[in-house]
DNA sequence: TCAGAACACCGACCGACGATCGGTTTTTTC
DNA sequence: GAAAAAACCGATCGTCGGTCGGTGTTCTGA
C-alpha cells in the first residue's frame, strides 16, 4: 500500500505542472507512450524521457492513469475524464472549507459564475432545469 | 533572504492543516492575537506560540489575513470571508482544468451538488433563480 | 543469434513549502 | 530598572514535484 498516512485527509495532493500537462495530453489522444508524450510536448516543455516516465509514474501512483504494456512500453490513458477530475478537485477544496451547511458553497459558487461571463448563470440554470427533471423521471 | 518569487502562476499556494485552521478560528472571532488563537487551539493542536506566529505570518505573506498592532501585540483578522476565499480556490482549480467552455465546469457542479444531498439542486435552483432576479432588477 | 536500440526502473538531487521550535531583541508594564 | 510578553530571526524536518543519469531488461532486425 502507498497510503502512510502523510494526509490528515485535510488536503489533496496538488497536481503540478508537468503532471497537469500530461493529463491534458491524455484526454486528447489517450493510450500513448512516455516516448509520444514527450514528443508532443517538446514545443512547449522540453525535458528528458525519464522525466516524462517519472511524472507518469506518479500519475499511476495517485491513481490518475492506467497503464497497459504493450510491447516493453507502457500506454497510459487518463483514468477520469476532464470533468471528473474537476469534480474531485471541486469536491476536495469545498472539503476544506465547508461548514455542514450547503448554501455558502452554493453561494460562492453562483457567484463565480455569474462573474464568469453573461450567459453563464443562464447555462447553470438550463443545467440545473434539466438535471431536476431528470431526476423528476427516475423517481417514478 | 527570504526569497519570494512565489508562483510560476500555474498553481495557487496550498493551504496548509495549521493555516487552515487558524483561518477557520478568525473568521468565528476576529482580531486575535496569536497568544489567543494558540490558547483556542490547545484542545485540538498543541504547538508553540512561535509555531502559531510564523503560521500567521505566512498567511499575512499570502494576504489572507490583515494584522494591526494592538500594544505590542498584532490582531489578526481574516482579509476575506469564508465564502470570498472558497470562491477564489475554486476559481483556481477551475483554471487549471478549463477548456475555455464553462459547460464542463457547470457540469461538474452541478453533478457535484447533486451528488451531495437531496435537496442540493433544489437549494441550487433557488439561488440561480434569485440571482437571476436580482440581475434583472439591476439592468432596468 | 546476437548486438544495439528502446524502454522501465532505481536512486539521487534540487527548490519550494508548510510545520515546528529555540534563541535573541524589542516593547510593555509594574 | 527588571520581569514578562511578544515580535523577530533563523534553523531544521518532511513532503512533493521536477529533473536527470545510470543500470538492467526486453525487443527487434540484420
Amino acid at each position: 500500500m502507498v497510503s502512510k498516512s502523510p494526509n490528515p485527509s485535510n488536503t489533496l495532493p496538488q497536481l503540478g505542472a508537468l503532471e497537469l500537462t500530461l493529463l491534458k495530453a491524455l484526454w486528447q489522444a489517450p493510450d500513448q507512450s512516455a516516448h509520444a508524450l514527450r514528443e508532443q510536448l517538446l514545443t512547449s516543455h522540453t525535458c528528458s524521457l525519464s522525466t516524462v516516465q517519472s511524472t507518469l509514474e506518479r500519475l499511476h501512483r495517485k491513481s490518475l492513469v492506467n497503464r497497459e504494456k504493450r510491447g516493453h512500453a507502457y500506454l497510459y490513458r487518463a483514468r477520469m475524464g476532464r470533468a471528473e477530475l474537476l469534480g474531485k478537485l471541486l469536491g476536495g477544496v469545498i472539503g476544506q472549507l465547508h461548514t455542514g451547511s450547503l448554501e455558502p458553497i452554493l453561494s460562492s459558487f453562483v457567484d463565480f459564475a455569474d462573474r464568469f461571463d453573461d450567459t453563464s448563470l443562464d447555462q447553470l440554470d438550463a443545467l440545473v432545469q434539466q438535471r431536476l427533471t431528470q431526476r423528476g423521471d427516475e423517481s417514478c
